[in-house]
DNA sequence: GTCCAGGGCCTAC
DNA sequence: GTAGGCCATGGA
């Protein structure tokens, strides 16, 4: 792995900002929805989290009260277009219960609690893992932790960048430790923006067949070696 | 028909 | 500790 102090993360998202602009993620109403959400694309394509969103909310059940009394039976048919729907409506019934539980339910007071505790704690529920926290701790909770998904691994592991198998929160703080572009001063803006540039570029080269012709790091990627 | 998507859990070594 | 199977729909 490149040394952490190095500057290649504030290069790559000064390129992505350039090639695609502002993405203002999370694309939710709520931070309620951003939660469920955050569930449902677990491996998972953003537009059939979307056809299953959609159907909670017409289930006139969207509320973590609303979802939680539901019969389970009810919550998987909502769940069935984001594919997996039964493991889904298990981990998602888990982590409202958490969240009514712990917090009551409320937003705000789940802000309240400090991000490195917040995020301990959402790690013990069922069907929370790393990825699926940080999605929350970022986008609900506006607490400044960075995303790692499969594109992240794949489009640096493929520029020589990181090392692919490396652990989640190595991946991690080769982000966090490096400094951010010139102009910015806000982590949690950094964050949410660069993670959403990466899900695009990801969506353009990654799928359905790698192309890095197309990739809009290509500037970089001839110098990126011998970066520091 | 086949492959894979903005993971995580469980089981077998 | 880690690799592999499993969940399951919908689009390319």
């Amino acid at each position: 792995m490149i040394d952490p102090r190095n500057s290649l993360p504030a290069a790559a998202y000064e390129l992505l900002f350039r090639a695609y602009g502002s993405q203002e993620w999370w694309p939710a109403d709520s931070p309620f929805e951003v939660m469920v959400g955050a569930i449902l694309t677990q491996h998972t394509s953003w537009e059939n989290v979307e056809r299953a969103l959609a159907r909670l909310k017409a289930s006139g059940s969207f509320s973590c009260r609303g979802l939680i009394g539901l019969p389970l039976d009810a919550l998987e048919e909502y769940l069935r277009p984001s594919g997996a729907y039964r493991v889904k409506a298990r981990r998602l019934t888990a982590y409202l219960m958490f969240f009514q539980e712990t917090y009551g339910g409320s937003v705000d007071s789940m802000r309240r609690t400090s991000g490195t505790d917040l995020r301990s704690k959402l790690l013990s529920v069922s069907g929370i893992g790393p990825e699926t926290a940080d999605c929350i701790l970022l986008y609900a909770m506006d607490k400044p932790w960075f995303v790692i998904d499969a594109y992240t691994r794949r489009i640096f592991g493929r520029l020589g960048w990181v090392d692919p198998q490396a652990n989640y929160e190595d991946l991690q703080a080769w982000f966090q430790n490096a400094p951010m572009p010139g102009g910015l001063t806000d982590r949690v803006v950094y964050y949410n923006e660069y993670h959403a540039l990466v899900v695009e570029l990801g969506k353009r080269v990654c799928r359905p067949k790698p192309d890095c012709a197309a990739c809009a790091l290509n500037a970089i990627c001839a110098t990126g070696k011998t970066a520091s």
